[in-house]
RNA sequence: AGCGGGGUGGAGCAGUAGUAGCUCGUCAGGCUCAUAACCUGAAGGUCGCGGGUGCAAUUCCCGCCCCCGCAACCA
């Protein structure tokens, strides 16, 4: 628990359709991680951002009838909408369309691999299919054409700029295999050390530059493009000023930890640090790979009308009991299922019943008998909820915390505090002392999962005054 | 097809070679400080199916069945 430097980043979203519940997972996810690291006196530095140079918002925002920037700026206002209700204590949020944030240090990068004779041209032919707006190979397609969407891609001959991926998979697989570069759960660090295996292929990094092209040019090559993924995965240290004012990248790069869904992994556990070696920079610490959110035991998507907005909770829950659920009912290496019935399950048994009535009869007893707020004292946080956040097992760490509410609950059965202090009102005192300071201790490690809550917590004990109910219960 | 994950009391999940645990729900009792809350106890499972190895398998091996995901606006 040494005080040290901690950066933790999310994935960066597509601005092309609002924030679903996985969105809002993956980023309180991390925002968890990193409260509970400013709580143990670390210098965390969170980043997330939207990752915006995608050809497909040109027609999402035709469809729309804004101007592609407009387009933008509306979603992005979304996203920091839905963080802000969540209560995400983000550091920056980056935008990969920014040209003065993002692009020169995407240059930058750019310039080290070309440097470094990773980055060669070379003529590449292919299906490219218009529906997918990109290459698909011929054992795609069914009867000639391409089974999503029915059409027959048309044979493109074009010259790109290719990234030696191939060069480094040895020494990618040496790192993870040593945990050098720590994959995280073990199954993920599987799946990715046989995909080593097999070896990488070069990636075309560029695309020929169109009047309608979307993306960070070339840095001396006009007639090009970066490739989505060169330029979106460079977000992580161009938010540090990589390439620029490095003031930030010398303090907190290389990431401790880049947390993603299961999707996008090769490109963080194979790509990117192919990108990082070849520009002579350190990699990440760690990948934290998470799962998904299953509804009812199915992914969620619109046909099976499973879906749930992320909204619509927060909305008729609030903030800390959305995030609550988030945190301890999804596993972060299992996939997780939320369903209507089972979120106001939780509620009501953990929430209401739990830490909100504990609140209530603990602060009840003090108003009543104590006549001013009991002096806390701290003690260090218990290793099972500090091992348990050093895993990135979150759930886990509330797990332990809803341990104690109910050992709290216990106490107050067995000492009786209510009865004994008819009979003998100094020991009674004594009695409900040690419940607040215990309260106290309870509240502390709830911080960064449910801030608010934990502040309104601190608050009553603070002036020895019962607070409002915390959790109303739900039928 | 292939690859990956999974099938454990009503629901959601842990787990281990040797009396099968947790949370929710259900039932009974207790308490009265508290949000009809809290505490104690009980009922409820041949741990997907078939075979193998072992003194012993839910746990290891083989085969099979079923569900889900990976290709679709989607972490």
């Amino acid at each position: 628990m040494a005080e040290k430097n901690f950066y933790v980043t999310t994935p960066i979203f597509y601005p092309n359709a609002n924030l679903h519940l996985g969105h809002a997972y993956v980023t309180t996810l991390t925002d968890v991680i990193a409260r509970y690291h400013r709580l143990v006196g670390d210098t965390t530095y969170f980043l997330t951002g939207s990752d915006e140079n995608t050809q497909k918002i040109l027609s999402a925002a035709a469809d729309a009838g804004v101007t592609p920037q407009q387009f933008l700026d509306d979603k992005v206002e979304g996203f920091e909408n839905l963080f802000k209700q969540l209560n995400i204590s983000y550091d920056q949020f980056i935008r990969t369309s920014d040209e003065k944030v993002h692009w020169p240090g995407a240059v930058a990068l750019w310039k080290k691999l070309d440097a470094a004779g990773d980055l060669y041209k070379k003529q590449y032919e292919g299906l490219y299919c218009v529906g997918h707006e990109a290459f698909i190979t011929e054992k795609d397609l069914v009867d000639g054409a391409c089974p999503d969407h029915g059409t027959a891609p048309e044979r493109i001959q074009e010259e790109n700029y290719f990234f030696k991926l191939s060069k480094y998979t040895q020494t990618i697989k040496t790192k993870i295999e040593s945990g050098e570069l720590c994959i995280i759960p073990e199954s993920r660090r599987h799946e990715i050390l046989s995909l080593l295996a097999e070896g990488l292929q070069d990636v075309s990094f560029s695309r020929p530059r169109t009047p309608m092209s979307v993306g960070i040019p070339v840095p001396g090559d006009t007639t090009q493009v970066m490739y989505v993924w060169c330029d979106a995965l460079s977000n992580y240290i161009t938010a540090l000023g990589y390439g620029q004012d490095e003031t930030l990248y010398k303090t907190f790069w290389p990431a401790n930890v880049h947390i993603i869904g299961k999707d996008i992994l090769r490109f963080h556990a194979a790509m990117w640090p192919a990108m990082l070696l070849s520009a002579g920079e350190p990699l990440p610490k760690s990948i934290l790979v998470h799962a998904m959110i299953l509804s009812g035991g199915r992914k969620m998507s619109k046909t099976l009308g499973n879906i749930i907005d992320p909204q619509e909770l927060l909305q008729e829950y609030g903030t800390d009991a959305v995030r609550y659920f988030l945190a301890r009912h999804i596993s972060p290496f299992e996939d997780g299922d939320i369903t209507r019935e089972h979120f106001k399950d939780a509620y009501n048994a953990d929430l209401a019943n739990g830490l909100g009535n504990l609140v209530a009869r603990i602060m009840q007893l003090a108003q009543t008998h104590l006549s001013a707020p009991v002096e806390l004292e701290y003690k260090p946080f218990p290793k099972e909820y500090t091992d348990a956040f050093e895993r990135f097992e979150i759930n886990k760490a509330a797990d332990h915390v809803w341990g104690r509410i109910q050992a709290l609950d216990q106490k107050i059965t067995e000492m009786a505090p209510f009865k004994v202090v008819k009979e003998d009102e100094e020991k009674g005192r004594g009695i409900i002392i040690e419940l607040v300071v215990e309260l106290a201790c309870i509240d502390q490690m709830l911080e960064p999962i449910m801030p608010q809550t934990s502040k309104k917590i601190i608050d009553a004990i603070m002036t020895n005054k019962k607070p409002e109910n915390l959790f109303p219960r739900k039928e």
